[in-house]
RNA sequence: UCCACAGUAGCUCAAUCGGCAGAGCAAUCGGCUGUUAACCGAUGGGUUGUAGGUUCGAGUCCUACCUGUGGAGCCA
């Protein structure tokens, strides 16, 4: 009697009868005999069919299946070390094959393909095992970010994606009609995560976040995933201990449980089984200066033009890749310049020029992953602060509440899911980090 | 927004100095009992991104536009 089995499975069902359901992957036939890569959404399995096996109109169908049609398999597992598939090293001898719905000629074939193309055709891009394999990870990074902090005594608290007031900014806000009124999606939980914090001590938010900024990079997103932890009574030197523990963990439980898929990937673990504490931190004025150290040593002219730095810029794409390239770790950039950051980080007290920050840039060129700071306690700062930034005292009058009734030090960061999930999966561009990325000029599929 | 490059068969790409529109893969048909992006043989497949211009003749040269890619900038 042979028994439902997901592919995932199919070591511990060597010698059952077993039954899959799933899709062709791909498909060679050898006169009598049928070799299909057949994928059910947890692995992909060879399934071999030899004509003497199965009725003569099913080997006859089996012959003629088209790429990802849906099919149910009926066979016997045996282990063969020249079967392929994920987890691969076992097979399925078909005794029965029933075609659920025969595809149409699929557009997406085993060979290269062009980028547009594949974004076109994301919807069944998807299917691929590349892509599998990314989205699969994305997952444990969520499952990991969740429970490390659920486990460390942080409360899951939503912040609304619906905002009423845009503050100084508009420009690079997505503006939309609530009934008649303008309308903001959120570009960040921060602000109403430091109301939460104040109720509940240490609390997140996770959800999407949008940002209308015209950048056209490989790092870039008009909508993506975001993590802000928020937390009472925390310093710089808290946050950064308890940044580089969550992701440290996040990093080693990916290496731990999704093995198969960094494979799939081709991702050079060594570099990552060493994303272990401590990581090792320098300031921006440091940073700026090994800069300037770098561009004056070197003798390639294009680089020594990018790196170009006088203090009081913030840092582009080629001088954080520079800055990360210096150390094989996560680093932390700590005290950016005041008017580089925003206006809530609290200033340094020794050196009011600079803020309590910290930006933590990946190794391997993937920038920043994570930037947070001490925010602002004192009601009379922060009053100031509104008022010289120019942001509506009556939209964030609720925000300034917060400083006049028991306001406490207190310190939090965002952390950008899908350019963690580019680093740990070692991708090139943040494109394939979710499912369907929306870009400066593609929101299809 | 700026710079560079590209757009030819379903896909990935060729086409010499401006002179017959071509290949691999995919598809279809046939062959093969161990394939790993199989292989072998055959068949079908084109408004060369759009609009205009130069020329006896334009995929190729010129102008504008559209779309995309790479990079920069922008980026609490």
């Amino acid at each position: 009697m042979a028994t439902p089995m997901l592919i995932q499975d199919i070591a511990a069902c060597d010698g059952q009868d077993v039954i899959i359901k799933g899709w062709l992957y791909n498909k060679t036939h050898k006169g009598k005999l049928v070799f299909m890569q057949v994928r059910d959404g947890t692995g992909i399995a060879q399934c071999v069919a030899f004509q003497k096996d199965l009725p003569p109109e099913q080997f006859e169908a089996a012959r003629a299946l088209t790429q990802e049609s849906s099919i149910i398999i009926t066979g016997r597992v045996r282990r063969d070390e020249r079967a392929p598939g994920y987890p691969g090293g076992y097979e399925v001898g078909v005794t029965a094959l029933e075609v659920i719905h025969e595809a149409e000629e699929y557009p997406i074939s085993p060979k290269e393909h062009g980028v547009e193309f594949l974004m076109d055709n994301r919807h069944l891009w998807l299917r691929s095992s590349h892509q599998w394999a990314i989205i699969r990870i994305r997952a444990t990074i969520i499952k990991a970010i969740r429970d490390w902090l659920d486990d460390h005594g942080y409360l899951l608290v939503d912040t609304p994606i619906l905002t009423p007031a845009a503050g100084e900014n508009t420009t690079t806000l997505f503006q939309i009609d609530y009934f008649g009124e303008p309308a903001f999606l959120a570009q960040t939980g921060q602000l109403y995560n430091e109301a939460n914090m104040a109720a509940h001590g240490k609390v997140y938010c996770f959800g999407p976040t949008f940002r209308a900024e015209k950048s056209k990079t490989r790092r870039h997103l008009m909508e993506f995933w975001m993590v802000e932890p928020e937390m009472a009574f925390f310093s710089l030197d808290d946050l950064i201990a308890m940044e580089q523990e969550f992701i440290a963990y996040i990093v080693q439980t990916v290496l731990t449980t999704r093995r198969q898929e960094l494979t799939i990937l081709e991702r050079d673990t060594t570099r990552l089984e060493n994303i272990i504490p401590p990581f090792p931190r320098i300031t921006y004025t440091e940073a700026v200066a090994r800069l300037q150290k770098l561009a004056a040593e070197t003798t390639d002219p294009e680089l020594k033009e990018s790196l170009q730095i006088e203090w009081g810029d913030d840092f582009g794409a080629p001088h954080e890749t520079a800055i990360a390239g210096m150390f094989d770790k996560p680093v932390f950039v700590t005290h950016y310049p005041v008017e580089a950051k925003a206006f809530y980080m609290q200033p340094n007290e020794e050196d009011p020029g600079v803020v309590n920050c910290t930006d933590l840039l990946a190794p391997e060129g993937y920038g920043e992953i994570t930037g947070g700071s001490e925010r602002i306690s004192d009601p009379a700062l922060m009053a100031e602060r509104v008022k010289t930034m120019g942001i509506s005292e009556e939209a964030y009058r609720w925000y300034i509440d917060l400083s006049r009734y028991g306001s406490v030090p207190h310190a939090g960061f965002g952390l950008g899911v899908e350019r963690m999930v580019a680093w740990i999966c070692g991708l090139p561009h943040i494109r394939e980090t979710i499912p369907y990325p929306r870009m400066l000029s593609r929101k299809y599929p």
